[in-house]
DNA sequence: AAATAACTGGACACTGCGTCCACTTATAGC
DNA sequence: GCTATAAGTGGACGCAGTGTCCAGTTATTT
């Protein structure tokens, strides 16, 4: 059975305010009441799809996370297969470091500390990058994993932009020279 | 003027049974409420010195770190001046790694997200981690310190530990390996 | 023993969460 | 078209936890 026309129409309200105020002020500011309001739909409708502010949020970055995972598996190297592993490393570094820029508002949403761990995106990037760190022979990867991907928490990003001051770039080329030191 | 006798002893009984509580059932799990009924207090006592959990937890992490501050300004090598900046490194992950595995319920309530940043602990590590760079000749240590200290936030050592089932030694060994790709 | 300043604790108002259910509306079969 | 019905809707409700406030209490000083 097809979604009912009226529900889509409201799936769409929601998100769109909820990008919207996401972005004004920022998810920690923004209440579930803050969305149905904005929206123009009521309590009971907001939370018969979406039981908290992350689920909205993981909606909202699914499309742009898949955009990246494709390129991951079949896209052009570096990116995608074909690079040496140390260089696809430093390539997901990159275009990590970038989805996070253009959307932190969206990360912070819906990654709010041990929930991160949880979405299955963060389950596919955990199997690509270990893949990367086997193909490289590093020691220990299911170790490793988990701490090549720690500097992508969103929290980490933030306070090294915002509190740090740090441009982006600064912040890629340092994870650059992560990605070297655990691929030799 | 000294801290009236009957206040210092509501003092200790907030902490203690803070402690207590933290440990049975998970920070995530006490409230306010909870701490200051345990301690045999009311909630405005209990507000008046600590204005929320992470203070809290935060007190009680203090005496463990001041610990290995010490141990880490003008202690003995590898963990104190003396030895090469890689090795000194690598001790330092190892006694965090310790820190974490005995605290990790204090750490986890203290650190929730961004006021882990905030903290003055955190400016401690930020300023010895970045000094080791520097030792080291590694680029841009602004930049890079953080990366260095994102695997040891708690919710990245709680998931290696329990959604993971890794044991501290393989932690601790993955996190020596970081420390000589950051030190090359 | 009286003065005083700090400390105490529970009542209170408030915010945000999540549920529930009586009502509405889109769709399918007649 | 018209009715049946199941999905969808929305706001009222109860709850949990937060943080504040202030009248009363208690330690300390002179």
């Amino acid at each position: 059975m097809p979604e009912r026309a009226d529900a889509a129409r409201n799936r769409a309200r929601v998100l769109t305010a909820a990008e919207d105020l996401f972005a004004e002020r920022g998810a920690r500011n923004v209440t579930m009441d803050d969305i149905a309001k904005a929206a123009g739909v009521g309590r009971g409708t907001l939370y018969r799809r979406y039981p908290d502010r992350a689920a909205i949020a993981l909606a909202l970055l699914d499309d742009h996370e898949r955009v990246l995972q494709e390129k991951l598996m079949g896209g052009d190297p570096p990116l995608g297969p074909g690079a040496p592993p140390a260089e696809r490393l430093a390539a997901f570094y990159t275009a990590m470091v970038d989805l996070l820029d253009r959307h932190s508002h969206l990360a912070l949403a819906a990654e709010v500390g041990h929930s991160r761990f949880t979405t299955g995106a963060y389950g596919f990037w955990r199997a690509h990058v270990r893949a990367l760190l086997v193909d490289a022979g590093t020691p220990d990867p299911d170790a490793l994993v988990d701490v090549a991907l720690a500097p992508l928490a969103p929290e980490v990003f933030r306070h090294q932009r915002e509190e740090r001051a740090l441009p982006v770039d600064r912040i890629t080329a340092a994870l650059r020279v992560l990605a070297r030191g655990l691929t030799t």
